[in-house]
DNA sequence: TTAGGGTTAG
């Protein structure tokens, strides 16, 4: 198929009925997928119309052809056709040319495609503020946020100029990585630069400390900003949400509707529902979906809220209650929703419930390594070991493999990432050492270590020890070690939390006289003098 | 004349 492209265009002659039969194929396939006949029809259309015209004129394909031309292969679809655009481009005088190249590369990382992105970047003979804030945002959105912030500090070395873009991109990366000596460093420069006041920057700046853990810095951006847009407003309340606050979220959102400046969302109803879950409203939760539901927003009800309010019902223990609702609902359950209800049995020990949602689970993603645990959890809390071990063959048989958890501290700067019975970090031995003297500290208190938390066939002291070794305790034990009495830890876990680590992190706050914030996957775990504000439902 | 970057959720 190639090979007919670039003959095609290379003669200059763009012989219609070859062009499109491959192209009427590949996109009726595509059609057919996603049920989305007229809309492909459209774009497929634009595209070859595109290439007809600049042809048709007699003149041939310049950089300006190949910019529009590949601009509107923009998007997860075009993406293929987009690609042999490319490889025809290379074999032109045209590759270098900055129009080209900032349109390849726009190209490539809406697709997600960011290697083929960084590769158009490192090409081009000249880059501006521009090119370099789209390749670090590339990667930002990716969620490849040490990338990001390594190549930001690269282009910085060599001379980049940064704009308030460049800057709120910056800030994604570090929100991922709550990194917040950072992020704290970039709002100064920002202050002393004395950029005028951009809604979009400002906006970042609420995430960026709300994900770093300072809820105090959220609001009080928020508060000082002379504009605001819907975007501002469901940062504040993503915010107070992931923190589980659940009134001042309701006491927000009550606020948005009176000031009426803005129009609520589906991003604004989804903070605010999922706030009254993680702040244990269930019943405000219900009432504000239930007037979702007759339109009083003006948002329609999607999928994701419905799953907030099988996490309210679950998260109350009316278990069954939550799965009537996913059976009634006018969406198919997803993986997500089937997840939430099978954490819902773990906390209030439904098994026979948690039994058939964890199957249907498994499933549905038999590779989710999260889900076995969780399971797991449940069926060692019943006693059914039997269970538990038929579970752990399964595993064996799918061949699944965890994603290795990962937890960071950041002091002074310098992020500190601990990985699972980690060996790499420079204190290690300390680290090690420490985690060993508190266990044996903290089990004279009573804590008792969650073996169910680990599903190796292996014995109790084999399983006692790879607890021990989990990244979030290295990471807590490093914390203590490194900082002065009475410094709150922030540590920051990749994957959700395991019901051991919550427990030792509990412990921690209460024996040692610190706080501790843990960011895990899904929220903020605030723990004061042994309890915290996840209610012990996450 | 003609190109391109951004913030919230998932």
């Amino acid at each position: 198929m190639d090979g007919h492209d670039y003959g095609i265009l290379s003669e200059g002659n763009l012989s219609t009925s070859i062009w499109y039969l491959p192209c009427c194929i590949n996109f009726l396939l595509m059609c057919a997928r996603f049920g989305m006949f007229i809309l492909c029809m459209h774009t497929i259309a634009g595209e070859v119309i595109d290439w007809n015209t600049s042809i048709s004129r007699g003149t041939e394909p310049n950089e300006f052809t190949f910019a529009t031309v590949l601009t509107s292969c923009i998007g997860p679809n075009g993406i293929n056709l987009g690609r042999q655009v490319h490889s025809f481009i290379i074999k032109t005088s045209f590759e270098s040319h900055v129009y080209v190249g900032s349109s390849l590369l726009d190209m490539y990382a809406k697709a997600g495609r960011i290697h083929e992105a960084r590769g158009v970047f490192e090409c081009l003979p000249e880059r501006d503020v521009v090119l370099c804030t789209a390749i670090i945002s590339g990667y930002a959105q990716l969620g490849l946020d040490e990338e990001a912030l390594a190549l930001f500090r690269r282009l910085q070395m060599e001379g980049m100029s940064s704009n308030y873009v460049t800057y709120a991109s910056l800030l994604t990366a570090l929100s991922g990585l709550a990194a917040l000596d950072h992020g704290k460093q970039v709002h100064n420069h920002v202050i002393r630069s004395q950029l005028p006041s951009y809604v979009v920057l400002q906006n970042s700046l609420i995430d960026m400390y709300s994900k770093c853990g300072s809820l105090t810095y959220s609001r009080r951006i928020f508060d000082s900003m002379p504009e605001r847009t819907v975007i501002s407003w469901n940062a504040v309340l993503v915010a107070y949400s992931k923190h589980g606050k659940g009134n001042e979220v309701v006491e927000l959102f009550e606020l948005m509707r009176e000031e009426n400046e803005v129009q609520p969302d589906n991003i604004t109803i989804l903070a605010v529902l999922s706030g009254c879950s993680h702040g244990g409203l269930e019943e405000k939760g219900l009432e504000i979906f239930y007037e979702m539901e007759t339109g009083r927003f003006g948002v329609e009800p999607e999928i994701e809220h419905y799953g907030c309010v099988v996490d309210l019902l679950g998260r109350a223990g009316r278990v069954s209650e939550a799965l009537d609702f996913t059976k009634k609902m006018p969406f198919e359950p997803t993986a997500a929703i089937w997840g939430s209800l099978l954490g819902a049995c773990r906390v209030h020990l439904n098994v026979e419930i948690g039994d058939s949602v964890g199957r249907r689970l498994l499933e549905l993603e038999p590779d989710n390594a999260g889900n076995y645990v969780i399971l797991s959890n449940l069926y060692a809390y019943a006693g059914r070991w039997e269970a538990v071990r038929a579970l752990r063959e399964l595993m064996k048989e799918k061949a699944v493999i965890k994603e290795p958890g990962r937890s960071w501290i950041e002091l002074d700067q310098i992020l500190h990432t601990f990985h699972a019975s980690d060996r790499s970090h420079p204190r290690r031995e300390e680290v090690s050492a420490k985690v060993m003297e508190l266990s044996v500290e903290f089990k004279e208190a009573g804590y008792v270590p969650d073996l169910s938390c680990v599903l190796y066939d292996v014995d109790e002291e084999q399983k006692e020890k790879i607890l021990l070794g989990h990244s979030e305790k290295l990471a807590l034990a490093f914390g203590l070690i490194a900082t002065p009495k009475g410094v709150p830890l922030r540590v920051i876990k990749n994957l959700r939390i395991c019901v051991d680590c919550h427990n030792f992190a509990k412990f921690v706050s209460k024996l040692k006289g610190r706080e501790v914030s843990l960011r895990d996957k899904n929220r903020f775990h605030q723990i004061v003098g042994g309890i915290c504000s996840c209610g012990e439902y996450w």
